[in-house]
DNA sequence: CAATCTCGCTTCATCGATTGAGCATGGACG
DNA sequence: CGTCCATGCTCAATCGATGAAGCGAGATTG
């Protein structure tokens, strides 16, 4: 990468500043970061401090400012991935929601990678992040672990720990939701009451065996036992997904559990590059626009990232004691 | 927010170090960040710093550090939104390839709002970034003539500016080769050769400007002439994308070029939500995994972000003298 | 045996902003 | 006329890490 230096100008300072205007830096400082009030500086020489700091494209420089500062304001949130519409709402939530609040977020995305994340705390600590947020981490207890010492917070958002406060969907009871629409909607339309097949998702993660969970209580109700080959969970890859679906005897008039929209795509793709389309319908647990128009989507069921942030942020500013866990309910939306 | 100080762990600092240690601070330092061969410290005294600060849960204050070296290694980058694939690639792309080339990437996403681009851009001045990737911004010389006083290079990503190099698509060629698909696709299965709707994006914006030409230069290839009403540019929003499709006259077997996804999320609901599905096809320029499930859809032109952020990156390493402007060819995905 | 070199550290100024303490000026008050 | 206070600043220490310069002890050289 090309030095600065190559530009001649250097970043003005509030010593540049003070020279210019011919005054102290601190009067400088005081007016720039608005405690000159307090710190009786007239009016006359704010005015001409803030003219010439604009004049000369002057920028805090936040590392000092921060440094001298107890609180650095910066709240960090580690995310897996940034290629579906519930982290993507996640990111934007968030950065939008510390702002309203007069904080700066940082994100850092870890493509759910156990060493990643690990990395990616240390350097929100580096960062002197108050507070951390981490989203679908792998192992949030690690990372509680890695913060501790530093004296940051960390909060869990999708995927619960047991150290720190968590903000989860309810994963039970939207799965179950969904499993008996689906259930429903095979018996409606095929005439077929059978066990649907669950695809997607890591069988050791805490959301896939909630949802797992919800889906046998559906099938439960009915008095439907679920054939243990009928859960087929080959982790988050689409590409995987489909391999998996292929190697599997699913008949016509089947339903299908989707675990993740990334799952779903896998999902789809099996159908549409399958030689002969079997009719059979699928519900998906998480959103997506498109999906909604797909003919054999009954519905998905919606992750409710407004709500779970709000109540991250409330952890935020009134942390709670010992590490509870909130469950969000889900909101589903209906196919076409 | 909490204050740290409600937790009694103070951050350790390299004096606490140097305390347990018995050791000089500058020595703690050496060891930490790598430095200490030069420095002629023996491995000895280095690993039991380094056994130490692994006690003792020590992280480097970045600030502190930023603020003593002369090269931040931070690179930013705004991004308007994280809500559609092409964006979400962008932003996972260029932290993976910062990181690679041992830069620290920031992200902050400005929700397609010029003020807020700008406060964003200002924000990484005073993060000392040494450069800052402005992605799809309004204003891209705006941004550049923030950035300039404080020496920090900017690059233009998917909307070009003049005063600083960007990368973009080859949108003219790419929207040229869409249309001329859409077309052929609805003579060959309508048997009807008429001019296409061109829905989505902004009459200002350089793409859609861009993007209108290619539509208009496939037109004209095949002496077609497009009547002005056909082409409705509401935004980058899908609501009012499927407002303007309800109030214009589309006929059955109509073609359409649909500029990004987000409009396309419009056309969609407009399609499904008609009263009488009308027999059409339309191709989008920007791709979406689920969309192309879409019976009406024909295709997708992806735009290659990784050679468009492989092209920021040799900028960032290697300054061109001027402002270039680089077009990356787009990737046509069939849809099935 | 003095001069020189190497090794393995330590000392201290520095980065830029913040902030408690203090200082000079002028007016009010007794 | 001395005291007190308000006003409008300036001074200097500080945050934590860095790195140039320096120092003392032991080894090597002429």
């Amino acid at each position: 990468m090309a030095e600065i230096g190559d530009n001649p100008a250097r970043r003005p300072t509030i010593y540049d500043l003070a020279q210019i205007v011919g005054t102290s830096p601190s009067a400088v400082s005081a007016v720039l970061n608005g405690t000159w009030k307090k710190r009786r500086i007239s009016a006359r020489l704010a005015e001409r401090v803030t003219r010439i700091a604009e004049e000369q494209g002057y920028a805090v420089n936040l590392q000092a400012s921060l440094l001298r500062r107890e609180r650095s304001r910066i709240i960090g949130m580690i995310i897996p991935k940034y290629d579906n519409r519930y982290f993507g709402a996640i990111a934007e939530g968030f950065e939008a929601m510390a702002r309203e609040r007069g904080l700066f977020p940082i994100i850092t995305c870890t493509q759910r990678d156990p060493a990643l994340e690990v990395e990616a705390a240390r350097e929100m600590i580096s960062y002197q992040a108050e507070c951390l947020i981490a989203t679908g981490a792998t192992d949030p207890d690690r990372i509680a672990g890695v913060c501790a010492p530093s004296g940051v917070r960390t909060i869990n958002l999708d995927l619960p720990g047991t150290a720190m406060p968590s903000v989860v969907s309810d994963n039970f009871g939207g799965a179950r939701d969904l499993t008996r629409q689906i259930l429903d909607r095979v018996r409606d339309e095929f005439g077929v009451l059978a066990p649907l097949w669950f695809i997607g998702g890591r069988a050791q993660d805490h959301n896939t065996r909630e949802r797992l969970r919800g889906f046998m209580a559906a099938h439960a109700d009915l008095g439907l036992g679920v054939p243990p080959d009928r859960c087929i969970m080959r982790g988050y890859s689409a590409t995987k997904t489909e391999a998996a679906l292929a190697g599997a005897q699913i008949a016509e008039h089947s339903g299908i559990f989707v675990n993740s929209t990334i799952a779903l795509e896998g999902v789809v793709r099996w159908i549409y590059d399958h030689p002969r389309l079997p009719a059979l319908r699928f519900g998906c647990f998480d959103w997506d626009p498109f999906a909604r128009f797909l003919p054999q989507n009954i519905g998905m069921m919606r992750q409710d990232t407004g709500a779970m942030l709000a109540k991250v942020f409330d952890f935020v500013e009134h942390p709670p004691p010992g590490a509870p866990r909130v469950e969000t309910p889900c909101i589903f939306e209906p196919a076409n």
